[in-house]
DNA sequence: ATTATCTATAGATCTATAGATAATGC
DNA sequence: ATTATCTATAGATCTATAGATAATGC
């Protein structure tokens, strides 16, 4: 049977090259032709594995990442003990070890240039893989350890989501690691910058 | 005398036109084709203006964005009282008053999309403008408020940057206003999300 | 006269298609 | 036989240039 055993890899080799391009780039400043340089290849030749073009590359792409972001988290979650402080530092580690979301070009720019169709399943696949999850973990918490209550999770989720994509790219202009920054950033969301007396 | 007074304004239109268009989709999705449709005019007639082309018009935006953010932040600052939780949400208003800026994508996608020294100018601008005003606030709050030493203000400036632009994409799956959650995300940060005893 | 726009078009780049050739796995 | 790649190329889009025409301000 075998099915798509041997045909995997080498589609699996082309959408995990085109999530790093599109990733660190955009879905509209990556061509085809970079995608294929860095895979050594031609640029028709992607056409074998994705028959529908660039558009098909990309919503593969985005929703394998979010699948993998899906049980990333649920791992990293359930690993961690049951405090938002172990939870945060968990979802910070796994979020950075992976290649950046930059939420805000995905939403504006990415997302405005693909079809209705596919925007509205990868939105979809964004808010079920990503933004959930860690809204689950503010939610909890709340009960939990009562923490002070805000307007809603859901702007904590996407604040806490931007800082890590702000790590990501702050590195590149300091000596300090990500882990650390990340950190210091859930430090001040859970104590706060006043002096606690 | 005059110079270019009557210039100005036609040439102003293009770049006003050129930022908001920028600001949203980026360097790259842009098209010179767009920025024209959307003043009325010819996409060649964007040359009489900017003689050397689209980067050189992006150049221009960006500088030109950059200064009014400079002088905008100085006037908040000096116009809030002393304290950091105004200081933040005078600067959060400002921001938020403005057209959105994705640092990250500024700086993984646009910046790469021009000239080095081109890019070397802008960042510059960036640092100069927006982010070292803010860093300042935060600077000065420490000494003054005895809030807690963190690693870096760079890193809380750039959080408070990332959260900003997080807010302007929130606002389109919400109905709160972009203010009333920049001011609960300026009060987690000072206070913790954690009860205060 | 100067400034702003236009038409027409070249040249580069990008996506996509067609059909041939090479590599791989029973 | 199937899978993966190739060459060649069409068609669309985008930036940029050349030169003509219209609008504006002394």
């Amino acid at each position: 049977m075998t099915m798509t055993a041997p045909q995997e890899s080498a589609r699996s080799r082309v959408i995990s090259v085109a999530e790093q391009l599109f990733s660190d780039r955009g879905y509209k400043s990556v061509t085809l032709r970079d995608i294929a340089d860095e895979l050594g290849i031609r640029q028709a030749s992607l056409y074998h594995h994705f028959p529908k073009g660039k558009e098909e590359l990309f919503v593969e792409v985005t929703e394998r990442m979010m699948k993998r972001h899906e049980r990333g988290l649920r791992d990293a979650i359930s690993r961690s003990p049951v405090d938002l402080e172990s939870q945060l530092k968990a979802i910070a580690r796994w979020m950075l070890s992976q290649p950046p979301i930059d939420m805000s070009r995905m939403v504006r720019t990415d997302m405005e240039e693909i079809e209705e169709i596919h925007r509205h399943r990868l939105m979809q696949a964004v808010l079920k893989s990503l933004i959930l999850p860690i809204e689950a973990v503010f939610d909890q918490a709340m009960d939990r350890e009562g923490l002070r209550e805000v307007g809603h999770n859901r702007l904590l989720t996407s604040s806490f989501l931007s800082i890590m994509d702000a790590i990501q790219v702050s590195v590149r202009f300091s000596r300090r690691g990500p882990e650390e920054m990340a950190d210091e950033m859930i430090g001040v969301m859970l104590n706060g910058l006043r002096p606690r007396q």
